[in-house]
DNA sequence: AGACCATACCTCGATGCCGAGGTATAACAA
DNA sequence: TTGTTATACCTCGGCATCGAGGTATGGTCT
């Protein structure tokens, strides 16, 4: 997720460590901050994999600062993993959204952009709930205690507005296929 | 928060390691899945701190099970954290949802609930985005971005579900009080 | 000149989690 | 009888992440 996040934010401009820091801080750090011990390192990682390469520029505002610029293989497995998320990146609302926050990165692509949505579509059209009578899903009707009746009411809220949502924007992208 | 959902399951009744992998399952399993490698070693920590026992009975169904018990110190545990989450229990869904699920089980503290949800509330009170102009938090109206706008209409769907349902339920439980 | 802060980067140990593997029992079907 | 499936538990290597720590530079205030 992380990856994804800073491949994506690079495909946009290059940028150094500090304010690619600042951008995922707004993408994620509301809910959930990301630390310095595991920005570096991440960065170290696709810097060995290849998919980015540092350039070093000297005391442009204090410390010397490492610009961060995307590599071609970089590009090409940002577009790929964007083409292809795996089934976490679909299921799980935080890694969904950073999937979201860069799909504009396929922009000549609308048919795999309403591919990646279709896809999502697909998985919040499964029955599912949090809790479970035998094996048929719960509603908030069916639910007492009033903690998880809200579970379920805000769950419904947020499925019911991404569907609607989803519904649009493929309708959008297939008009332009 | 798979100690917290384990001790939460736990609380209702005992159960052998299976069914709380079935509970488990139900409850985040829909978007992210937990292992075997997971849930076996959380277990030992649990045992290891004296939160809970196991006692092995032979051949019930299959292979024998161990039946895992709360233990007192495992109750107080529960509901001190029930009662005290840490900050990313209350700004991550996913976590704060477990919370969610099991804080019927401060019953006899509806202050105690309601100081909860009001964490939640002023966490969700905070003016927030996902990007931003400078300083100033960017809403649906000034991405041009489809995706992106995508993410803040359905978050701003989400936060306005929960925000009613939070004041909903604070009536109440300040009516309990 | 000295103190202090914001910027910028980095390391390291501990932890939690995943996934792939393994073991064993009982029920049921071919 | 043999194979398969469901139940039930466990281990281990590897990896991403966290948090607390550290280093260094340049600008600002006094």
């Amino acid at each position: 997720m992380l990856k994804l996040a800073i491949l994506g934010f690079l495909h946009d401009r290059p940028l150094h460590g500090y304010e690619l820091r600042r951008h995922l801080a707004g993408l994620a750090g509301h809910v959930r901050p990301i630390s310095d011990g595991t920005l570096y390192p991440a960065i170290k990682r696709l810097e060995t994999d290849g998919l980015l390469v540092r350039t070093a520029e000297p005391g442009a505002a204090a410390a010397p600062r490492h610009t961060l610029r995307l590599t071609d293989a970089g590009r090409s497995a940002l577009l790929e993993r964007l083409r292809t998320p795996d089934e976490l990146d679909v299921s799980d609302e935080n890694r969904w959204f950073t999937v979201l926050a860069f799909l504009r990165h396929l922009d000549g692509e609308p048919a795999a952009q309403a591919a990646v949505l279709r896809r999502r579509l697909a998985f919040l059209s499964e029955p599912a709930s949090f809790f479970y009578d035998g094996d048929r899903p719960m509603g908030a009707e069916d639910v007492a205690d009033p903690f998880r009746r809200g579970m379920l009411l805000i769950a419904r809220a947020t499925t019911t507005a991404e569907l609607d949502w989803l519904r649009a924007t493929l309708a959008e992208l297939d008009r332009a296929v």
